[in-house]
DNA sequence: GTCTATACTGAGATAGAC
DNA sequence: GTCTATCTCAGTATAGAC
């Protein structure tokens, strides 16, 4: 990988982590900058503004969400992979999900919302495929997305270690 | 109700109302303010800083709550009921909700992922008795928060009409 | 490719008049 | 109980040195 290239995928991990761990207000460019360890000069040379930020967030949330979705094809229970790691919530996939799904609260990050949006249009087909029922899909979308929001809001103990366990063998009694 | 408990009222309305329409960051003491028709001085007469503002939208879902669950615990199907209104997202108690969520978000706002918290809390337990189970329960709040998530984010196309049906459909396929 | 210095803006909050 | 004026501070962004 060029240096340059790490500098930049320093900047938004450290930007990532900011927003995650202290919320949106902490993702500020001087934070950021000193979290990667350059200055803020150096983070507006990479990324030229906050909204550049953001959108390399975006951007790297579709490149993990291709590789997940490759991930997820090639197993046998798809459901419960896909639910499981909606908890675990500190890949490098669900971290950058969380932190876009903060972002794309607030009015300015519009990026956030569109690569979301895109997200949950892609899983919901091809969870659709997999499951065999595109209502099951939507079920099983929804609930992730309220355990992420949940693990957003609350840190980790909103999330009992077995409700995950309990809730998909729920989930299991329904038709496919 | 006194002079000052209906501007009290206005504000809370007029804060509430920008920040479910462009975001918290929209939610300053300027336009909240100018929104509800009074001067930043006559805000902070009221509420002495933007904490003060966001705990009594803390204190009105605490009420709107109250309210909730008496009116629900009166009807037949719950969860119909329940699911239903998480996607109408119009109703006084579900504009204070959607508010608190995005707020919830950002790390100042410690009041209202307070509030959330807590009603989850009190909502689990109240569903937990009305449907006889605590799993079905858990999930049902899932996807509710799910909802609320993805209109916080995409607004109202988010939710194709019938598919709110469709997941109640499936749902009450389950266990009871 | 990265740094320092600095301009500009808008936010929250205080003081005191009315 | 509400208003105006003003202070302070932090955040984004620019310019230009190294």
């Amino acid at each position: 990988m060029a240096k340059g290239e790490q500098t930049r995928s320093r900047l938004l991990d450290a930007f990532e982590d900011l927003v995650i761990e202290h919320g949106e207000r902490a993702g500020t460019l001087a934070a950021t900058a000193d979290e990667a360890g350059v200055s803020k000069g150096g983070l507006l040379y990479h990324f030229g503004s906050k909204d550049a930020l953001v959108q390399g967030l975006a951007e790297r949330l579709e490149v993990f969400a291709a590789e997940e979705e490759r991930r997820l094809s090639s197993l046998p229970d798809v459901l419960e992979v896909f639910l499981r790691e909606s908890v675990a919530a500190n890949q490098p996939f669900d971290r950058t999900y969380l932190a876009l799904l903060k972002l794309g609260q607030l009015d300015e990050h519009h990026a956030a919302r569109e690569a979301l949006a895109r997200l949950d249009d892609h899983f919901l087909a091809a969870l659709t495929q997999a499951l065999g029922d595109p209502d099951l899909a939507l079920l099983v979308l929804r609930v992730s997305d309220g355990i992420y929001v949940r693990t957003a809001l609350g840190g980790s103990d909103a999330l009992p270690a077995d409700s995950v366990d309990r809730l998909l063998a729920l989930l299991a009694t329904l038709p496919r």
